[in-house]
RNA sequence: UGCCCGAUGGUGUAACGGUAGCACAGCAGACUCUGGAUCUGUUUGUCAUGGUUCAAAUCCAUGUCGGGCAGCCA
């Protein structure tokens, strides 16, 4: 089970954009007294970041207004959907609203569905509570089957759908073309009485698949092809994941969504830019079956476009499949399970979003946005923590063998009531390679022979000798500790330019450490026509061994920590163990001297 | 060459006929027992051309560029 996040501490800002303020507008004229929303998702894939983005809109709008926003499988086509999926998205869903919009999170009694047309075709289903202890779950467009198969049967007496015979080839043949009008079905003129014996013929089972399907009867010269006698039903003998055998017919999304929207009350019902073609046939399909209004209204936005990454289900899928990835939850996908597991908080998640805005402008949003809202949320949450990534060993010979020193380290700077914790301090210690260099670059100011540096939370150490093996690598840095420099000592506010953290190397904890870095090597890996496996970054991870401070043995499964002066890091849900940390790099501190290094070579 | 949608610094967004602002990134500096964080300063922008108006990023027209639509996918 996925762990929830604690409540985020910090107000938010009300955000805003055009479809919060349609909303707004829609209250205040006294069109919607209260807001339903909903996130759809089709369970054959998992959720990603740019699913975040749609949660956080959806959800955000239930909240801001007192409303709900239902969770909802979209799940119409039973060839391509799993429950795997469904209780990834649940989990997947819990997670990003916890701690915020849990109390808006649309569920329903487990088994609950509409009671069909029995009560005529004016019914609605609601979002429930746990109050009475009954399991809840996501609302299922499967569960409206009954429903919109009498919706269906309504359009056909109305003379609007009927059953057309026609091939798939064909179909495609008369539907026409973007600047060609389509040509009319020789089935569309079938009487209401065929039409609803060859559709209940439908349902029972008498076709194969693909013999025929149920079209809305609409215009084949329409400029809009989704308008063009649409097909509503498709026949699939296939097992759904959620009904079973029950049906053999299957309503498509155009039909199935807006209806959905309508029986459980949707006010608004948010999609990204592709459909915004659909809301013509949307609207139609409501109208014309004459459904008590208010009707359910469709808005576009924008989908997330993020660099360096792929965001497309089925490239996903095919990462997954081909195991270029180790997993749906790998960590370098930008899937809200992988970005889990690489220990981002979920409040990250929504902030991002926040920056990111919504409209209908389809952009490329730069990486280093999503980056800034996850080190800022782990600034001010993440325990300071030390831990050597490629050490090298320091001798202090001034310190006896044996001899262990205490030393108070605080837990968060940033967080006055984080506490402190006593790491300790000993005569063999480990630090960066990094940290020492023999012939260091100006403004290096970092150990050196004979230089000055401070060891966090220990004191100032001073470097006499450089022990080399034979092919010349630094294997031992021999140093004097000043030990009147420790904290609260006689010389502890003596000033040193640099600051380097370390471990005792006697009680240094071996801790296996993912190091991820992005997945591609071009901002758009599945731009132009070539394959997009091409840009994959072959340095997306290294696995080395490190060495971390012993507090960390009492740390658990998903804790995030950051490694002063390095980055921050969490622990592994899946594969540490109490024996053997493994920690994932969830991101790297910003490294300021990185950059001023690399300015003069 | 049909229909729909869009265009504001490098990136993402705000300004709803009246001073083009914010965030990220960048750059410069201050501070620092994290070259982190924080703080200060700062470079860069209304797709083009006409029109309406005292006044246009905003309204209108035309063009340019970008995106979407021809699944019995969602």
């Amino acid at each position: 089970m996925t762990e929830l996040e604690p409540n985020s501490p910090l107000p938010q800002v009300v955000p805003s954009d055009f479809i919060r303020e349609i909303v707004q507008q829609d209250i205040a004229s006294g069109r919607r007294q209260r807001i339903v929303t909903r996130f759809p998702p089709e369970p054959n894939g998992y959720l990603h970041i740019g699913h975040a983005k749609s949660i956080c809109l959806n959800f955000g709008i239930a909240m801001e207004t007192g409303g709900v926003c239902h969770l909802r499988m979209d799940d119409t086509n039973p060839t391509k959907e799993e429950v795997e999926y469904v209780d990834s998205i649940l989990a997947d869903v819990r997670w990003v609203t916890s701690g915020w919009a849990d109390s808006v999170l649309g569920l329903k009694r487990v088994g609950e569905t509409p009671t069909s047309a029995a009560h005529g075709l004016d019914f609605q289903i609601a979002r429930t509570t746990a109050s009475d202890g009954t399991p809840l779950e996501p609302f299922f467009a499967s569960d409206y089957f009954d429903a919109i198969h009498a919706f269906a049967q309504q359009l056909i007496r109305l003379g609007k759908a009927y059953v057309c015979d026609l091939t798939p080839e064909q179909t495609e043949q008369y539907r026409g073309s973007p600047d060609r009008p389509g040509q009319n079905s020789p089935y569309r003129n079938r009487s209401v009485d065929e039409n609803l014996d060859l559709f209940s013929q439908m349902r029972d089972g008498k076709f194969r698949d693909s013999a025929c399907t149920l079209r809305a009867k609409i215009d084949m010269s329409s400029p809009n092809i989704w308008m063009r006698d649409p097909v509503i039903y498709r026949i699939r003998h296939a097992e759904h994941h959620h009904t079973g055998n029950r049906w053999c017919i299957y309503p498509m999304y155009d039909f199935a969504h807006c209806l959905s929207d309508y029986i459980e009350g949707i006010t608004h019902s948010i999609c990204t830019l592709e459909f915004e073609v659909h809301r013509p046939l949307y609207d139609w399909i409501l109208s014309t079956l004459q459904l008590p209004r208010p009707l359910p209204h469709q808005y576009e936005f924008a989908r997330l476009n993020l660099g360096y990454t792929v965001m497309s289900k089925r490239k996903l899928l095919q990462l997954v499949q081909e195991k270029i990835v180790t997993g749906w939850d790998d960590p370098r996908l930008p899937t809200i399970s992988g970005i889990r597991r690489r220990g981002v908080p979920a409040a990250s998640l929504r902030t991002f979003a926040q920056e990111i805005g919504v409209t209908k402008y389809n952009g490329l949003t730069d990486l280093s946005v999503f980056e800034f809202a996850v080190r800022s949320e782990l600034n001010r949450t993440a325990a300071r923590r030390m831990g050597v990534l490629h050490p090298v060993r320091v001798i202090l010979t001034n310190i006896p063998a044996g001899e262990v020193l205490w030393v108070d380290a605080i837990n968060n700077p940033e967080d006055p009531n984080s506490g402190t914790r006593r790491i300790p301090f000993s005569r063999e210690i480990l630090i960066e390679q990094e940290d020492f260099q023999e012939n260091p670059p100006p403004k290096y100011f970092r150990l050196r022979p004979g230089g000055d540096v401070r060891l966090k939370y220990a004191c100032i150490i001073h470097c006499d000798e450089v022990v080399k093996n034979t092919t010349g690598q630094v294997v031992e840095v021999r140093c004097t500790a000043d030990l009147e420099s420790r904290s609260g000592g006689a010389n502890a506010g003596r000033k040193v330019k640099g600051t380097i953290h370390w471990v005792s190397a006697e009680h240094a904890l071996s801790a296996e450490v993912r190091l991820y870095d992005r997945l591609f090597t071009v901002a758009e890996p599945d731009r132009g026509d070539g394959d997009f496996r091409q840009y994959l970054n072959p340095d997306s991870l290294k696995i080395i061994e490190g060495w971390v401070e012993p507090s960390l043995r009492e740390a658990h499964p998903g804790d995030r920590f950051q490694f002063e002066r390095v980055g921050y890091f969490a622990i592994d849900v899946r594969d540490s163990r109490s024996d053997k940390l493994v920690f994932n790099r969830t991101i790297s501190l910003k490294d300021g001297w990185a950059k001023e290094s690399a300015r003069s070579p």
